[in-house]
RNA sequence: GGGCGCGUAGCUCAGUGGUAGAGCACUACGUUGACAUCGUAGGGGUCACUGGUUCGAACCCAGUCGCGCCCA
């Protein structure tokens, strides 16, 4: 059956994948050659909550590129797919369920009922994105998919987890923690988003006790010395967050602020309730900003903790841990207060209505200063996208600081590479700077911390509740409530997946695995963390080569976004386009360390490729041009076939040389340049008129040339473009589908060696010439006109005559006749080694030509003047290398040649005109 | 404030010291049974700016302007 004028992509893509799916075509080791090595890809899991984006379909694509060209070329090949568990996405969407469901809450379940929830969403829900990937043509392993919380990861995150407790580099401790008052669970210093926000600095007057005063400088002479004071009993501190204040346990000058150097020492009385504080001297405390004093609240502030330990200043909270105040009750709090009735009644209000409210009894109470506008930046929680408050817990950390080192040393001594290498430095400014990572979260949906308490508090940190138990002596124990950072499992991908800690044979063979593919927004969050952790438990890198590819954003440069509503669902263009389209639009985009604009059109543009790819095999089945098993390229006779055999040798070289260096744009690029310009433009056109020329032998040969040819485009291309490739590739018997077909290794010296490139390039640029000159000339596209020969130099004279045919039919030459001199009314060419014209009596537009002719020579003119002078500079003699001296000479001397050719037509038409 | 990157044709972008490129868009013309999702030809650029290095700079260096991202 022939084949239909147009690719349909839809019905194609969805055989193929039954097929590939069939023969497990994407299996561990699937075609891998005895003595090959192994190639091992994990993937970065999406989560289990995820549908499929722009940058999930970049990310895949690049990583299917690079394991199906390793699977042609014969290695053991796994890549291995899974999705992540996702703590507090996951947990969100079901309970967002059971809201809309009008179903009982998560506490209302309780915790068992609640996970069990969880997994029958996963159950049924969570497989989406798996089948999303499919269709973009994703070749994982897929019976080997792996969740983040199967059985034997968890067991292997668990066994993690005791073996850094029992080597100290995991411990408990109370901390000021980032914590989200929506979910109400802790989060890393990386969940938190820096929000720039327009807010309010307030001025705050606290009474000094005891009744101290001091005098406050309020104006200065020219040279900023003051020269008048207030007398003040009271000091003012400035702040942005006016609902912490019951929690102040101090306030911090700078010891070099003059103004308040009498008072370090002193105490001043916390309005409301009556906290006597002291006045300490810190660094923190900036002269400059605000009032120079600040309050300090070391339970609700960063920068306060610190200043809290430095001068022994103790923490209250005064939260619960929805960002409510709490003050009934709040032993701490209450120790050494007397809260004023309005006071009191903050309790239980949200921070924002008690920020209001203490102003609104500042002013009117009268402590009040005034109130800037500030402009700051507050920190939010990356997934609530609430304002995240520090509060003081008890939290598990990993001491991030004494697993770094190993982390650092690798990709410094480059064990580990990443690319673009801009971002090792992005890699090492973190890592350099890490703090301890805080790994409990107050959440239900993860891997629940392995450690008991009996009822004195002691822990027992054991893989399983029976080793604890015994550990306890058999007493009664409980275990804690939270569980892990979903990130401290993913860190554990490489090995997890793999089976590790059992020795399996899947561990042995692709651990260390070879490339991570991954966006650059998650080198910190995952990155450095595998790497961290696989050096920690293992010993070793996780991979030799990091590939961080940058952002899909929209034609116009915006980050694709819900809110923005220009995301495109690679779904929907794959529907529209095909999944060969999207994935060689990215590809052909993958410039490294930019990130890249998405149109549209572009893929648009490359759906056209695949039909074009489509019917040039449509051209090879209606001419019968069958693959030959015996074809030996380096056999052709035929100087055409040559060359078309030298182009698809360079293309393979150029492919794989782009490859091996993650240069995707540019293999791509090679590709669609080959495909559509060498081998559909003007290889097919050639072989049209090889199969008109009647010499069986040539026929054959051809016929063999054309089929091959086409055979490297499918094999070369399937990487990029595996459905329509694979569905070509079927149109023949064969002995196996072209997932599983040897990559090309063309000896490109041995090919391109002949002197047909240089034959054909000549024809071709002949033939171009001709088109041009027809064409502004306007002879009438289907006219066929006499080409004559003036001069020529005798090896063109025989380049010419050899081809002769393919110069007839490609510019619509009736016959070749050889001329003493230029006749009037004829239009000149100039090639390399001699001098054609077309003699256009009739048609000839005197002033266009002359208009052409004024047009090249002005061109080629400015050339030589260019050249001249440079031959003329003795630096450029003296310096400039010989190859570029020579070359620089014949292109001055060719280029005169040519000069000379159009200057003489020019004439010619002006002494007529 | 610190760091990284970008500025090349109308648009989106390649281009690591030796003749400025591609795709799309645009204009004109449609011939040859693979393809109109096509073909042929054409127009279009002070490579942001200033200075430096060099025989020679889109490319290297310094500065300026504009834009983006990350960290504090």
């Amino acid at each position: 059956m022939a084949l239909e004028k147009t690719y349909d992509a839809g019905s194609v893509e969805r055989r193929i994948a039954a097929e590939w799916e069939k023969r497990g075509a994407f299996a561990a080791g699937a075609n891998a050659k005895s003595g090959t090595g192994s190639y091992c890809i994990m993937i970065p899991p999406p989560n289990v909550t995820g549908l499929l984006h722009m940058g999930h379909a970049f990310n895949n694509t690049i990583q299917d590129i690079l394991v199906r060209r390793n699977r042609m070329r014969g290695l053991d090949v796994l890549w291995q797919p899974g999705q992540d568990h996702a703590g507090i996405a996951t947990q969100m969407v079901v309970e967002r369920e059971l809201a809309e469901k009008g179903q009982p809450s998560r506490t209302e379940l309780g915790r068992e009922k609640f996970l069990q929830r969880v997994w029958d969403w996963k159950e049924e829900s969570g497989g989406a994105i798996i089948q999303q990937l499919k269709r973009l043509g994703a070749s994982c392993d897929w019976s080997r998919n792996r969740f983040t919380m199967d059985k034997g990861f968890h067991d292997a995150v668990l066994r993690v987890f005791v073996d850094l407790h029992r080597k100290g580099l995991i411990y408990r401790g109370k901390r000021l923690v980032n914590w989200d008052p929506h979910f109400e669970t802790a989060i890393s210093d990386l969940e938190v988003e820096q929000v720039e926000t327009d807010g309010k600095l307030w001025r705050l007057r606290y009474p000094l006790e005891n009744g101290e005063f001091y005098n406050h400088p309020v104006a200065w002479d020219d040279d900023g010395k003051p020269i008048e004071w207030q007398r003040r009993d009271y000091l003012v501190v400035a702040t942005t967050r006016p609902e912490t204040m019951l929690g102040d346990t101090g306030v911090a000058v700078h010891p070099e602020d003059e103004r308040y150097r009498s008072l370090i020492g002193k105490t001043v009385r916390l309005p409301l309730c009556n906290r006597s504080i002291p006045i300490v001297a810190d660094h923190h405390a900036d002269p400059e900003k605000g009032a120079g004093a600040v309050k300090i609240t070391p339970a609700h502030d960063f920068n306060d903790w610190e200043v809290g330990l430095r001068c022994g200043l103790k923490p209250i909270n005064i939260m619960h841990t929805d960002a409510s105040l709490k003050l009934t009750g709040n032993d701490e709090f209450l120790a050494g207060c007397e809260v004023s009735d309005e006071a009191l009644e903050l309790h239980g209000l949200d921070r924002y209505a008690a920020r209001d409210r203490i102003v609104q009894l500042a002013e009117t109470q009268g402590w009040l200063d005034g109130v800037d506008d500030d402009r700051h930046t507050v920190p939010h929680g990356d997934r609530s996208k609430v304002a995240v408050e520090p509060f003081l817990t008890d939290q598990w950390f990993v001491d991030a600081g004494k697993i770094v080192g190993p982390a650092i040393e690798s990709v410094r001594e480059g064990r580990t590479r990443i690319l673009p290498a801009q971002f090792e430095k992005t890699y090492f400014s973190w890592l350099e700077n890490i703090e301890p990572w805080c790994i409990s979260r107050q959440l239900w949906w993860g891997h629940q911390i392995p450690v008991w308490y009996d009822e004195e508090g002691n822990q027992y940190c054991a893989a399983s509740e029976a080793e604890a138990s015994t550990m306890a002596g058999g007493k009664p124990l409980t275990r804690d409530p939270d569980v892990l950072d979903t990130w401290f499992s993913s860190g554990l991908w490489p090995i997890g997946t793999l089976g590790w800690p059992q020795p399996t044979p899947e561990y042995n063979r692709y651990f260390p695995t070879d490339v991570l593919v991954t966006g650059f927004d998650i080198i910190f969050f995952w990155v450095a963390r595998m790497m961290m952790m696989q050096l920690a438990v293992v010993g070793k890198e996780p991979f030799h080569t990091v590939y961080v590819h940058a952002l899909v954003r929209d034609e116009f440069g915006r980050k694709m976004s819900k809110s923005l509503g220009n995301v495109i669902d690679p779904i929907e263009l794959i529907d529209k386009y095909g999944a060969d389209a999207v994935r060689f639009t990215l590809a052909s985009m993958a410039v490294m360390g930019r990130d890249l604009r998405l149109s549209e059109q572009r893929v648009k543009g490359y759906r056209n490729f695949a039909t074009k790819i489509w019917n040039a095999a449509r051209f090879v089945e209606l001419n019968e041009c069958r693959p030959d098993p015996d074809f030996d390229p380096s056999g052709v006779q035929s100087t055409v076939n040559q060359w078309i055999v030298g182009k698809v040798a360079d293309t393979a070289t150029s492919v794989d040389a782009a490859l091996a260096s993650y240069r995707f744009n540019d293999a791509a690029h090679t590709l669609y340049d080959f495909v559509w310009g060498g081998f559909c433009d003007w290889y097919v056109e050639f072989a049209k008129e090889l199969f008109r020329s009647g010499d069986p032998a040539v026929v054959e040969e051809t016929r063999s040339v054309t089929a091959w040819v086409l055979d490297q485009c499918l094999l070369l291309l399937h990487p990029f473009m595996p459905f329509v490739t694979e569905e070509l590739w079927g149109r023949e018997p064969r002995g196996k589908m072209l997932v599983h077909s040897d990559w090309p290794d063309l000896n490109a010296n041995a090919l391109t060696g002949s002197s047909s490139v240089k034959d054909i390039g000549w024809i071709i640029r002949l033939i171009e010439e001709i088109r041009s000159v027809r064409s502004q000339m306007r002879v009438p596209a289907g006219q066929r006109i006499t080409l004559l020969q003036t001069e020529l130099e005798d090896g063109f004279v025989r380049t010419l005559s050899a081809n002769k045919e393919l110069v007839f039919r490609l510019a619509r030459i009736s016959e070749l006749r050889m001329t003493a001199s230029v006749p009037t009314d004829a239009a000149v060419i100039a090639v390399e080694g001699g001098v054609f014209c077309l003699p256009l009596r009739g048609v000839i537009d005197v002033a266009a030509e002359t208009a052409r002719l004024e047009k090249s020579l002005n061109a080629i003119n400015g050339e030589i003047r260019a050249l001249r002078s440079r031959l003329a500079n003795p630096g450029f003699l003296n310096n400039a290398p010989s190859e570029v001296l020579r070359e620089t000479g014949l292109r001055l001397s060719s280029r005169d040649e040519e000069a000379a050719v159009l200057q003489a037509a020019l004439n010619r038409f002006q002494a007529k005109g």
